[in-house]
DNA sequence: AAGTGGTGAGACAGGTCTGTCTCATGTCTA
DNA sequence: TAGACATGAGACAGACCTGTCTCACCACTT
């Protein structure tokens, strides 16, 4: 019986992929690692994946939906706003505090993959604009159109702020002090201009 | 006449090297490449700097004593608090629109470099402490020491945040948000906690 | 004039990188 | 039973990597 309509092993190679581009990051880790670690053929990574590129952004958008599901689940309907900003920054508290954190992948794709016109910087800014447009529309529960935007780009700065300073070894200080700072900023554009 | 006391050529390796490092990666930049762009042999190289990773930790170094430089320039004394605050941002503001902008070059080492006990590492850390410190202690002349320390973390956050949007193509938005969101801050923990 | 030290040029070693290719194997399907 | 297909194992190419080594050169000092 095929395993499943378009393989397991396909998905098994993102996954390792993911942990050692993690670990170690992209250019450090090697196709030769990745296949070891997957106990699988070279030819099999290669049939499924036209190059370790395209690996890197299947890994990247494989990262993200997951982490866009758990989004959803923490915002979902029916409590109110600010509750809804809380509950983003306790998953990044529990992230940071994670015992496998290294900080946040697609932040490092970046760092390796600078050119604009590369397809893994593409998969980045997808991520980020998600992350953003998410935090976006609930703060438009609370406050008009222009602020919600800019409201939402000051969380997401905070947040990426924060989860550097995580992985510098501050990541209690950085939770703390980024989501005092993201609730004074609900709490003033709520109010007023 | 020998040209300086410890050599031309090093500095002018440290200085092509930031070029490359900021422009394509650590690891995507080969010694190769560097002493090729910096017209030196190989060994002029060598004999300077031990290993790749050690002249990595010097390029980052040595940016970091001019940012610091530039820095102190910024807040020197007979200034008010917030206005330090604020050319800190417009500074930022400059850089990002600058034609060679590429990210931080910190951030990205500590992509590259995340085991805590590399040299990279550590001097990533040094780097970004120095910069808070230097913003707790301009926030230290208008509020107590425990408010200047969650203040100086909540804008450290923010300008790391917002050059990492910088990067994405919205360097504009990012700063004005960030210096908004800043402002807010500082407004806020001046007055009470 | 002899020596000293930084340098240039490049060969070299040993390893790793990505990506391709061949051939054998096993497994499901018609 | 026969064929289709994903896979395993690994050789292979060609490039690139870091780091070492030798030898010649040249400028300056003594």
């Amino acid at each position: 019986m095929t395993p499943s309509p378009v393989s397991d092993k396909r998905q098994h190679v993102v996954e390792t992929a993911y942990v050692l581009f993690k670990r170690a990051g992209f250019h450090a880790t090697g196709i030769d690692r990745i296949i070891a670690e997957a106990d699988v053929a070279k030819m099999t990574m290669y049939r499924h994946f036209p190059s370790k590129d395209e690996l890197i952004v299947e890994v990247l958008d494989y990262r993200a939906k997951r982490f866009d599901r758990q989004l959803d689940r923490l915002a979902q309907e029916g409590i109110p706003p600010e509750q809804k900003i809380g509950r983003i920054f306790d998953w990044h508290a529990r992230w940071f505090r994670s015992p496998d954190f290294h900080g946040c992948l697609f932040a490092h794709a970046l760092a390796e993959f600078g050119d604009p016109g590369h397809p893994v910087f593409k998969a980045v800014v997808r991520q980020k604009n998600g992350l953003k447009r998410c935090m976006r529309s609930i703060l438009e529960e609370m406050m008009p159109r222009g602020r919600a935007e800019s409201g939402a780009a000051a969380l997401l700065m905070l947040i990426e702020g924060a989860t550097l300073l995580a992985q510098m070894g501050q990541a209690d200080a950085a939770i703390r002090d980024a989501r005092k700072a993201a609730m004074g900023i609900v709490a003033a554009s709520r109010k007023s201009q």
